[in-house]
DNA sequence: AGCAAACACAAACAAACGTTTGAAACGTCT
DNA sequence: AGACGTTTCAAACGTTTGTTTGTGTTTGCT
């Protein structure tokens, strides 16, 4: 095991609680002792509670940009479909994750309370870290639907970013729901066509002349 | 003023400071005396904390509901289209907060935070007393598109429900945003006009194959 | 071996939390 | 007026919170 798995186990154990009760919900104490690790670890190796919820979003956006990023370069000038950029997002989340779809839940369920909890600050902090990536990507989706107008897709793009934030945030209690009402099993990639069909329909969607 | 004006004067602190701020980050002293009450107060006229949230919705939700199933019924067997029935929740949100758009704002933020904070026990609470309305709006959206199989409108619509929630949580943000970038100052009217739009877009897409 | 830095640990800290208490103030009856 | 139920209020309750402290223990370097 790496040099310091007291950081790491408390890392873990922070991501899934954190996704599970929300951030105010979730106490050191309840952190620590389901790691196995001594309650001032945590001020130990983070400082603060706050900076060990900025902590576990880094480690795995800082995972997320970089492979989003580099994907980005090797599609070079390639024109690409709506579809697969979307795609890509999904792919990437997932293999950030090193393929382990639960933890992707958990990551889009702390984006969206980080989203709407805490001020925004870490929202802010967010954009200033991977901003660019985030730009760059938004300049790809811009090829793949010329016909919208740039202020049209910045709209667009955070409808489709609540989209998948709350579903991928309740995947699970969907998924319960949708055997019980239909009696279809779905996994995860099912639902993530589905989804990516949905955002990509909706942001091709023509404008209305109002 | 209303005989017991501290019962709403309650409501309506805890509404904002909910919306702001989230649930286990306002403190009922934090409400009571922005409110200009005593703090047992709350305990007193509510039971305790967790009763507080529950009346907050349901006080806008009671309204929005029989509102909603009142068009439902009026509108009795004709045909409507995707884009009406969407509006029709819209104009419904904004009619409920006798035309307040801040109040909107402040619910669906609301409703965001309940969906995915505190275990889903107020999810239920929802389904149950509310279920038969939304079940009602479903039968209608499944006339409207009829060519999209009842578990791909499921999924579809909660994928609306979830750009419904995070867009108008953060709405406010994203204006600013908006004119910060593109110059262009929109009015909470414009933003829903084109919510709708890629909603209807996202639901009307075609099922690709997998 | 010996020293210093890094880490783990139990214990305690002050502050904030939701809730309860008992008495004062209020309005409404006969 | 007096008595009653309702509401308000200041104060305190017992917990739980994040954080700090002091003291061991381990680790790596010379």
């Amino acid at each position: 095991m790496p040099p310091s798995s007291t950081v790491d186990r408390i890392l873990d154990t922070a991501e899934a609680l954190f996704a599970e009760k929300g951030f105010a919900e979730t106490s050191l104490r309840a952190i620590t002792s389901k790691a196995g690790v001594n309650l001032a670890a945590v001020n130990y190796h983070f400082g603060s509670k706050e900076a060990l919820i900025q902590a576990v979003f880094q480690r795995f956006l800082e995972a997320f940009c970089v492979r989003l990023d580099e994907k980005l370069r090797d599609m070079a000038d390639d024109e690409v479909s709506l579809e697969a950029l979307l795609s890509l997002v999904s792919h990437t989340s997932v293999a950030a994750q090193q393929g382990d779809a639960r933890r992707v839940a958990i990551f889009f369920r702390l984006s969206g309370l980080g989203y709407t909890q805490g001020q925004g600050h870490l929202r802010k902090f967010l954009r200033e870290r991977y901003g660019d990536v985030f730009t760059r990507f938004l300049m790809r989706l811009q090829q793949a639907v010329p016909d919208v107008s740039p202020m049209e897709l910045f709209w667009r793009v955070h409808f489709a970013l609540g989209s998948t934030i709350f579903t991928l945030s309740g995947m699970d209690s969907l998924r319960a729901i949708c055997k019980a009402d239909f009696g279809d099993d779905l996994g995860p990639g099912d639902v993530d066509k589905r989804l990516i069909a949905f955002l990509a329909g909706g942001i091709r969607a023509s404008v209305q002349a109002s």
